[in-house]
DNA sequence: TACTCGTGGTT
DNA sequence: TAACCAAGAGT
């Protein structure tokens, strides 16, 4: 039984050293701060449209300390249409915070990664696996899919990560911290690239012999059921409507957000989430604008 | 714990 | 085509 970790270790490393794909935040010139942008920037997001918004913010602001002197609302808008703008404003916190507590550097421990905005434990991770080579179980929707199905042989992980599942992850890291942090990251690629949400491609799996799932003749999932994201209606929705709006004015009117969202108790409500979130300014009654 | 929080591509 | 899904965090 100890030789079956390693060799599920070597088939996904020598997998991942031939098919990685190649990404800004990895290799040898990335640094700590490139992958913590592009951490905050990738929950729930995908790559692809990632990908020209981190070009954007490492070119503008190379070090934390160069977004730690910015406006709030100049990294709303830079963050475009990723989505979940509050990242942007988490990122910015985050970047004050290094430079106030630890220097101007990204830390390289956990803890003090976690104690930062917008940086949970997935994150903080992720941060200290990639960008310091430590060993720590990263768990993440492509790595939670990849292990339920190997291991535990069920399609898809609970809605919320359990104990057992965590048990799992963690008997099966490396007990070296460089080949951890490789495993951590190839598990994840494996399920962003072949062990997918909706069509597995098995045929290209490293460890397909080996899967439970797949033993076990894809046994449909039977948990409990994974709840969709309302959308049409939604806060969110008229939220993003509003954001969308002061991104690309500089200033936007009472006339122009009703134009938006023509429903006045949530439009109204929305608003004053957006202020209270600080993703918002109201510059003068009737008039908004992106924080300054 | 369960809910909220954007956006857009894919099936 | 409506539903699903995407490197989660905060409350």
């Amino acid at each position: 039984m100890d030789s079956y970790p390693r060799v599920l270790h070597d088939a996904v490393i020598d997998w991942y050293d031939n098919h990685a794909r190649e990404l800004p935040w990895r290799g040898l010139e990335a640094t700590p701060w490139s992958v913590m942008v592009s951490e905050l920037m990738l929950q729930q997001t995908p790559v692809a449209r990632v990908l020209p918004v981190h070009a954007l913010w490492l070119e503008r602001w190379p070090t934390p300390a160069d977004l730690a002197g910015e406006s709030t609302g100049e990294a709303v808008r830079m963050w475009g249409r990723l989505g979940y703008p509050r990242r942007a404003l988490r990122l910015h916190a985050a970047a004050i915070a290094i430079v106030e507590r630890h220097g101007g550097e990204v830390p390289a421990s956990y803890d003090d990664l976690l104690a930062l905005p917008g940086v949970g434990d997935y994150t903080a991770s992720a941060i200290a696996s990639f960008a310091f080579g430590q060993r720590h179980v990263v768990l993440d929707t492509n790595v939670r899919r990849v292990l339920t199905r190997v291991v535990t042989g069920e399609e898809f992980p609970a809605p919320a990560v359990t104990r057992a599942e965590r048990d799992v992850a963690t008997a099966l890291l490396p007990d070296d911290p460089a080949t951890a942090a490789t495993w951590a990251v190839a598990t994840m690629e494996l399920g962003a690239l072949v062990c997918t949400a909706r069509q597995p491609a098995c045929h290209a799996c490293p460890v397909a012999e080996a899967c439970a799932w797949r033993g076990a003749g894809f046994p449909a999932y039977d948990g409990p059921p994974r709840r969709g994201q309302a959308w049409a209606g939604t806060d969110r929705q008229c939220r993003g409507r509003i954001m969308a709006l002061v991104r690309e004015n500089d200033a936007v009117t009472a006339a122009q957000v009703e134009a938006a969202w023509p429903t006045t108790d949530q439009r109204e409500r929305c608003l004053a989430g957006l202020v209270d979130d600080g993703l918002l300014t109201q510059t003068t009654p009737g008039r908004w604008a992106l924080p300054g």
